[in-house]
DNA sequence: CCCTTGACTGAACGGCTAGTCAGTAGTAGG
DNA sequence: CCTACTACTGACTAGCCGTTCAGTCAAGGG
C-alpha cells in the first residue's frame, strides 16, 4: 500500500481496505499510525538485514561472495520498487527520531556487511584493499545514490549500467579488474 | 519554510505567516499548494545549476576544478539542511511527474558538469580517464548516497570523511593518488 | 449455561487545512 | 472625477482522515 500510494498520502482506511478489515482493529492493534508505520519499516528493515546476511554467508569465494551482494543490492528489475519505501522514509526520517535509527541500522547493516566480505577478502589475499570500512562506506553510498536515479528516472540509466558501475567501483576499491566481476552473471538491459 | 517543517506537512498558512502575507494572495498567484511547492523546487535547482555551472567555469588547473565542484556539491557545514528538501523531492518525486522532471535535471547538470570537467582534465593530460560520462554517475550517484547519510545521522559521519571519500572515489576514477586532492584545502571536522 | 475476555466492526466525531469569495485599497488611464 | 484593474485581505467552507466508541460475536473456563 505504501509503495503505491506514498508514506505520506497512504490512509489508515487504505490499509484496512487492502487487509479486508476494519479501520477500527488498526487502532485496536495500533495506537497511532505512526505506529503502525514504523512498525512496518521496522519490520521490513528487519528482514531485508536478515536476508543480507544469509546472502553474505553463502559459500563462494571473495569475487562471488561481493558480487552476490552488490546484486542483492540493486533492484531486481523494472517492476521491482520496493526502494521506493526507503526514499519516502528517507523524507520522514529527517523529522522523526524512530524512522532515523531504523534507517541508521539498515545503512549499518549494509555498510558492515561490504566491509566484512572486502576484509575477509584481502585476508586471503584475493582483494587488495587496505581500508575496508571505507570502501563500503563509498559503495554503498554510490549505491544508494544510483538506485534513487533508477528509480526515479525510468529512461535515465538500465539496471545493466548500475550493476556495471557498481563492479566497477567495487573492482577499483579492492584493486582488482572489472572484468573479474562482470563473469560472475550476464547484466541484464531493463 | 519547507526545510524546516518539510513538503509533506508545510501548509500555505506556514508561508502565508513567513512571508507576512494573508492566505488568500498565496492562491491568488498560485491556483493550487502544489503549484506553488512545484515552482519552489523550480527555481530552487535553477539556481542551484546556475551556481554551479559559474564554479566549474572559473579559472584553474583540472584538479582544482574538480575539487571546487565536489566541495560545491557537498555541505557547507552540519548547519546546512538545505539538502533535506532534495530528500523530500526524491520521495514526491516517485509519484509527481513534474517534480521528476525536476530533479532529472539537477542530477542530469551535475553530471554533465562532472563529466565536462573530467573531460577537459584528460585532454590535457591531467586526468587519466576513458570514461568521463561513467566516472561522472558514479561520483555523483556517490555523493548523493553520502550526503544522505550525513544528513539523516548526525554522528554517523564526518564532513572532513565525506569529503574524503569524494576525493578518493574522484582521484580513483582519473587514475591519481588522493593526496593531489587533499592538498586543496584542509578537511574540516564537523 | 453464564460470564469474561479478546478480536473485531462501522458509524460518528472533530480537528485540520486547501481553496473560495466578497469586499477593500491603491493606482493608472482617460 | 470616474472607471477599471490589480494586489491584497480575512473569514468562511467543504471535505478529508485519524481516532474514538458503543456494541457484536465467538471461544474458553468454571
Amino acid at each position: 500500500m505504501v509503495l503505491e500510494r506514498g508514506l505520506a498520502s497512504t490512509r489508515v482506511a487504505d490499509i484496512a481496505k487492502a487487509t479486508n478489515v476494519s479501520g477500527g482493529l488498526i487502532h485496536y492493534h495500533f495506537a497511532t499510525k505512526d505506529d503502525l508505520i514504523t512498525e512496518m519499516l521496522r519490520s521490513t528493515s528487519g528482514s531485508e538485514i536478515q536476508r543480507l546476511r544469509e546472502i553474505a554467508a553463502e559459500p563462494g569465494g571473495a569475487v562471488e561472495r561481493l558480487d552476490r551482494v552488490l546484486r542483492f543490492y540493486i533492484p531486481a528489475s523494472r517492476s521491482d520498487q520496493s526502494w521506493i519505501l526507503w526514499l519516502d522514509a528517507w523524507a520522514v526520517g529527517v523529522r522523526e527520531a524512530h524512522v532515523r535509527t531504523i534507517l541508521l541500522e539498515l545503512e549499518g547493516a549494509w555498510i558492515e556487511i561490504l566491509a566484512e566480505v572486502i576484509s575477509q577478502g584481502a585476508a586471503t589475499g584475493e582483494f587488495t584493499c587496505d581500508d575496508p570500512q571505507g570502501a563500503a562506506e563509498r559503495i554503498d553510498g554510490m549505491l544508494d545514490g544510483l538506485v534513487v536515479r533508477y528509480t526515479l528516472h525510468a529512461g535515465g540509466m538500465s539496471r545493466g549500467r548500475l550493476l556495471h558501475h557498481a563492479r566497477v567501483a567495487a573492482a577499483r576499491e579492492v584493486g582488482l579488474a572489472v572484468a573479474v566481476f562482470e563473469d560472475q552473471s550476464p547484466a541484464p538491459e531493463d
